[in-house]
RNA sequence: GCACCCGUAGCUCAGCUGGAUAGAGCGUUGGCCUCCGGAGCCAAAGGUCAGAGGUUCGAAUCCUCUCGGGUGCGCCA
């Protein structure tokens, strides 16, 4: 059990037994302020409010009646009512040491769900790009955190590989291959691939009818079609993948189900609709009405399910996705990250789901959204030529960028390649800086920013690590220098102690709200905290009792193991040295 | 027209289950290597929390309105 659920079960068994309304909670709070003790419990305010008492009498009885023993080692009633808690430095010892031989950092969930995530989905017609990094980077991260806590994760990869787009690729590569050229080759370069297909349809009359006809053609499975797109598909794929790899993101095919899958239930799912009288023809075109999403008008939203040409949307494909997860999965909680331009669809195609009943009553549909990445000049991040940029491009001048640090910088390795560390710390910075941010803001990508060693980046939180490394290399060095028993005696060991025990309560919420900038905020306090504590306490120098040196280097230990553990969480690499 | 998101230090961002004097980093200014990695640490200066009302013992946080910025909305995905 975490301190704070600890003192929170104390404290409101404490005012169960001042006769207190079980409603009514302790509130408890990190400190504001170091005078303030390590924890406050502002319920005392609110209580004395709603129970008609004095604050401060009322703070004085919950503490008499708070079985704190051993727990705390001084408790005060301060200002209008608030009670401020010092804890007792042998009761966190004791907790560090536990933490200290435990297999894992915390507890898993109580109640471990089969959660089903949506991310990445990149549309297969174009090569991936700076767009599709924030749903991949973000969306793995909690999905590495839910798994860490125990629970059952599904990744979903929604490929977009079907649509009008297709025709007029696959008629393009029928004109590459058509002239002897090999599809590996042809498709070297998608983004151009792309372009060429687009001028072709814009330009030539012919063209363009040929693409469209493929269209119809490709969704009726015509086998000379469907050969031209699955070669168009296995290329594109094998794009995503690699930047996959290098991303250090954890999608593999297997997770792979992209829109066409849902194409033979689509039929039924409008059926379905149109049967419970969701769904009825206006203007030639299926729609779907939900009174439940009207404006102030009460005029109610409405949904294209089916072209006037007989066509799918992708609202169709997303519920036919949709009860797929919920009644075949079998997924208790499904999460999408995806931008927040799709707001409105993902309430409409929710709401839809709900109301035909094509997902369990039980499920949670949560969209997690977020913002839009922008350049330096705040405007959406574009190529000088104002075209996207690609993310294989960015992701090597990361790796570039940071190769150029560490040749300047560093003066001579051990152990570890110079390549290496321009990998994890060049793809570790892209990552942190877009994982720091509050996800649903649009962010500002600043190259400057994200590969400095100094404030809240990734390179300062590797930083952090190996110094532990350093020291443990030389701890090594030494006769009978190994972790011991935690004595805290020093306000910079109790900084850091306070927040080793509070990694899981962090991990909690990054799983409830899927907000991982939580945990880069709560690691950057945490390296703060420790080369705070390493500057000012001597772990191995001479002099130092080896009674101390031991807890000291137990500390250093549980800082190590908590900032590689939540790195990896936020999919990001540390090394023993840079 | 309708709907959603966002306005916090010069810049980039935290804080928003309402709590005591609104916090970091960058940049600026000034300190700290006889010392486990100075790629570090410490300190100072810097704020009408867009504005106005309201709820409350208490509001950056909740409600309403106004201003400013962004985004989306029946035949792309």
């Amino acid at each position: 059990m975490s301190v704070r659920a600890l003192l929170d079960q104390r404290l409101r068994l404490a005012m169960r037994d001042c006769g207190l309304p079980a409603h009514l909670g302790p509130q408890l709070a990190r400190a504001s302020r170091p005078e303030f003790g390590d924890f406050q419990a502002n319920g005392a305010l609110a209580a004395a409010k709603a129970m008609k008492a004095k604050p401060r009498e009322l703070a004085e009885r919950m503490l008499a009646a708070a079985q704190l023993d051993g727990i705390v080692a001084r408790a005060e009633i301060a200002g209008p009512g608030f009670i401020n808690l010092h804890l007792a430095d042998d009761f966190l010892a004791r907790l560090l040491d536990d933490l200290g031989h435990a297999r894992r950092l915390c507890p898993p969930a109580e109640r471990p769900q089969r959660i089903l995530v949506d991310y990445s989905s990149p549309n297969l017609a174009k090569e991936m790009h700076v767009g599709h990094l924030r749903s991949t980077i973000i969306g793995d991260a909690v999905v590495r955190v839910l798994e860490y806590l125990g629970h059952e994760v599904i990744r979903q990869n929604h490929m977009g590989d079907w649509g009008t787009q297709f025709g007029m690729l696959i008629a393009e590569l029928e004109d590459h291959l058509g002239a002897g050229e090999a599809p590996d080759l042809a498709l070297a370069d998608l983004e151009q691939f792309y372009q060429s297909a687009k001028a072709h349809f814009d330009l030539d009359v012919e063209f363009a009818s040929r693409a469209r006809h493929y269209v119809v053609r490709l969704q009726a499975g015509d086998p000379h079609c469907r050969a031209l797109w699955q070669r168009f598909i296995d290329i594109s794929v094998a794009h995503s993948e690699a930047i996959y790899r290098q991303l250090n993101v954890s999608l593999t095919h297997a997770d792979i189900r992209p829109e066409s899958a849902y194409n033979p239930v689509l039929e039924e799912i409008v059926a379905l609709l149109v049967d419970q009288g969701i769904a009825r023809e206006d203007q030639g075109a299926l729609v779907a009405f939900l009174p439940e999403l009207a404006d102030q008008h009460g005029k109610p939203a409405a949904v294209i399910v089916r072209k006037s040409d007989g066509g799918y949307l992708y609202a169709t494909t997303d519920l036919a996705a949709l009860r797929y997860r919920s009644l075949v999965l079998g997924a208790e909680r499904i999460l999408y990250f995806i931008d927040a331009r799709q707001s409105l669809h993902m309430k409409q195609v929710f709401a839809l789901a709900r109301k035909a009943g094509l997902v369990d009553p039980a499920v949670a549909l949560e969209h997690h959204a977020f913002g839009t990445m922008l350049g330096p000049d705040g405007k959406p991040f574009k190529t000088r030529a104002g075209g996207t940029v690609k993310l294989a491009e960015l992701l090597d001048e990361a790796v570039a960028r940071a190769a150029q640090l560490v040749a300047a910088k560093n003066p001579e390795l051990m152990e570890t390649s110079p390549e290496e560390i321009a990998r994890k710390v060049g793809i570790g910075a892209v990552k942190y800086a877009d994982l720091s941010k509050t996800r649903t803001h649009d962010y500002v990508f600043d190259w400057e920013a994200m590969l400095s060693f100094d404030g809240n980046t990734a390179p300062y939180l590797q930083y952090a690590y190996t110094r532990t490394q350093s020291l443990f290399r030389r701890a090594a060095a030494i006769p009978g220098a190994a972790p011991g028993p935690v004595r805290i005696t020093e306000d910079a060991e109790r900084g850091c102690a306070l927040l080793l025990l509070e990694f899981g309560e962090i991990l909690r919420q990054v799983a409830d709200d899927a907000y991982p900038h939580v945990l880069c905020n709560y690691l950057y306090d945490l390296a703060s905290a420790f080369t705070g504590f390493y500057q000012q306490c001597p772990v191995l120098k001479d002099g130092i009792d080896p009674g101390v040196r031991a807890s000291r280097l137990a500390l250093c230990q549980l800082a190590a193991r908590t900032l590689a553990t939540g790195l990896d969480l936020l999919g990001i690499e540390v090394m023993a040295e840079m």
